[in-house]
DNA sequence: TAAATAGCGACCGACGGTCGGTTTGTAAAG
DNA sequence: CTTTACAAACCGACCGTCGGTCGCTATTTA
């Protein structure tokens, strides 16, 4: 058998290739549907070539999500460092930030979404979602401490507070999960208005639980639940309304 | 090589007899981490007997979940039927039921938070979590519908309401994940205060969603925190206060 | 040129799942 | 009551695939 010719790479730029390669399979195929052969085989490397840099396939993950981390991190950080001439000033411009990171390319995601709202992807989905909370909270605690301090909020415990308004930024998820398994034309629809009743109430709960004036807190972008049905609807539906 | 002594059994008996055997691997040990051979050891079933009942290890898994939810909903839907003077009478007899379904030995399932908050257990945590919402979103759901019929509430959407309410009252989570990963006494306390306060955010946060005067909802029992931070304590820590 | 490191791929054990065959319960026929 | 016949419960050897290992080679670096 012919040994295939190798091709050597620093290992932090071998590491960033195995990181992006197995990143795409896993965000198109799943975690565990995407075998090691894949990964190989689509970044042109052997298995102890893998091994020399990764421990596990678990670790590529692990890598995968912590890069995530920091690139969100990254990106909402320097709204700390920014200057506002008042508290919620601040807080505006984070959801701006958190805003624009989230429904770039909203639609073009849903493949994801596809992949991952499946039982059999439910680990990945777990971690996905626990990288998220991870990437955001500290920040979000840290807007809010600052809110704390200015007098314009009233709250037991910051990170407390910041770790729940995550998670109910992600309530809506559940209805696009059901949305997604529609099995007809009207179910998708109605599915849909509960999407976007969702995301009206994310903001009005966050804002009764900070104490601030409802309208302030907008998670999504307006139009995100439309998109989203309408990038459905094409996914799961033909053109006359029956099931694919 | 001889053959073992067979043992025939009732399809239904065989089926409930895997499930409670698989449920209390599946529970200590994890999904992935709990072998066939470990299940058809513990049920004193053969590999071919055992797949004469399901397709597949994770169909097994679906077969715990679902009863899971159809015992959770037994025990709920009763309040539906029950007539109570007004309706927040049927809202706090809805949660003193759920309260006593919750935390019947709530100390003794440690163990079970233990496994399911690790990394390698995701999967098992998110198909455990997605079922205890399932179980409970259409029973909450038809209590705010009642609220709503009767004007004590006023809201968009009793499902969507609902379905957030439930994912607020499991925001404590997060905190106890990081309770168990604790790696100091002072940390544990602190992380043991905070889940105290997450607790009473959860009924504050959900009071002021729904419009309710505070003090109206209240998921758990009272010294929940307290009682999980003594447990995780002795899980963790020795006696003079060194990490196990 | 020697040591360190990046890479190779045959190989391994464990896993979930299959399949041809065997045993057992049962109910109708003799 | 016995025989027969059939379906369903069960058995376990076997299979393909997977993640991971290991002895080795090729390349880079000091």
């Amino acid at each position: 058998m012919k040994k295939e010719k190798r091709t050597n790479m620093k290992p932090d730029e071998r590491r960033s290739q195995l990181l992006d390669c197995a990143q795409l399979l896993f965000f198109t195929k799943g975690f565990e549907e995407t075998t090691m052969q894949d990964i190989l085989a689509s970044a042109g490397v052997s298995k102890g070539g893998f091994y020399h840099h990764f421990k596990s396939k678990d670790e590529l993950l692990e890598g995968i999500l912590n890069r995530f981390v920091d690139q969100t991190q990254a990106a909402l950080r320097p709204v700390l460092e920014q200057d506002f001439p008042t508290w919620i000033d601040l807080y505006h411009a984070y959801f701006d930030v958190l805003r624009a990171q989230m429904s770039d390319g909203a639609r073009a995601r849903l493949p994801l979404f596809v992949m991952m709202f499946q039982d059999r992807n439910a680990a990945l989905q777990q971690r996905m979602s626990d990288a998220i909370h991870i990437a955001n909270v500290e920040i979000f605690a840290e807007v809010l401490r600052r809110g704390i301090r200015s007098g314009d909020l009233t709250l037991p415990d910051a990170e407390v507070a910041a770790g729940l308004a995550l998670k109910i930024g992600t309530s809506h998820q559940d209805w696009m999960r059901k949305a997604l398994r529609s099995v007809s034309l009207a179910e998708l629809v109605t599915t849909g208005q509960q999407i976007d009743i969702s995301l009206q109430l994310q903001g009005i709960v966050i804002d009764r639980m900070l104490g601030l004036p409802e309208g302030n807190t907008r998670i999504r972008e307006e139009g995100f639940a439309e998109d989203m049905t309408a990038g459905i609807k094409e996914l799961l539906f033909d053109e006359d309304g029956t099931l694919k």
